[in-house]
DNA sequence: GCGACAG
DNA sequence: ATCTTGTCGC
């Protein structure tokens, strides 16, 4: 993990279209990383009407899933929310948030989608490019694709479809409920991302690295 | 033109 | 994402 120190938030949409173009090429979606102890889990959440952004970090011993530490940043809103653009919204919290951390997580579970994203370069990826660090997307919902309905077991999943190619699996991590969108974010499969998740998830929808990250977003201990 | 649309 | 209390279902 490497957190760069020139981090530039775009100032219009083309500029920002731009960036996604140069880093798209640059996304890996092999394994390429070290054994997991720690796994990290990255949320966002605003305050005063959107006007200031709040991301946290949470790291957790894996695959115990034993609180190792957290941390949280705000900073002001620097862009508006646009589908496919979140990353733009997001990362500079979350960013300023990592820079707090002491001990370098192994991997990052995302709030959104990794490669599921119409140029393949979701908030997952994006930040996985940015910090040269291994990363999943855990959506709550589809940004694109399409798939089958997922039985309502859990573990069952359906393939994410766009333009004929997979770009994720839909996942239901408990029983009759909403399942969950993951796709590789950087430097992991789509197979070893669906492992890691599964194996971060107990008894709730959510991985703890997310459930914990959320309450920390939202300012709940 | 109309509908879809991560958080 | 956020605004918000009770409430339906397992």
């Amino acid at each position: 993990m490497k957190i760069p120190n020139d981090y530039q938030s775009p100032k219009t949409l083309e500029e920002a279209k731009a960036i996604q173009q140069n880093l798209r090429s640059q996304v890996i979606i092999t394994d390429q990383l070290e054994p997991v102890q720690l796994v990290a889990g990255v949320d966002v959440g605003f305050e005063d009407n959107y006007a200031l952004t709040r991301a946290a970090v949470a790291v957790l011993r894996f695959p115990e899933l034993e609180l190792v530490e957290t941390a949280i940043a705000i900073l002001p809103t620097c862009f508006p929310y646009i589908p496919g653009f979140l990353s733009f919204r997001e990362i500079p919290a979350i960013i300023e948030a990592l820079k707090k951390i002491t001990i370098v997580p192994h991997l990052i579970l995302c709030d959104g989608q990794g490669i599921a994203h119409p140029l393949r370069l979701g908030i997952a990826s994006h930040l996985g490019v940015l910090i040269d660090c291994p990363t999943i997307g855990v959506a709550k919902s589809r940004l694109i694709g399409s798939h089958e309905e997922v039985n309502l077991e859990k573990g069952s999943q359906q393939p994410l479809i766009d333009q004929g190619e997979t770009i994720g699996i839909v996942l239901r991590t408990k029983y009759k409920v909403k399942p969950l969108y993951i796709s590789p974010g950087h430097r992991i499969s789509l197979p070893t991302a669906i492992q890691y998740v599964l194996k971060s998830t107990t008894k709730y929808r959510l991985p703890e690295t997310t459930r914990i990250a959320d309450r920390l977003s939202k300012g709940r201990i």
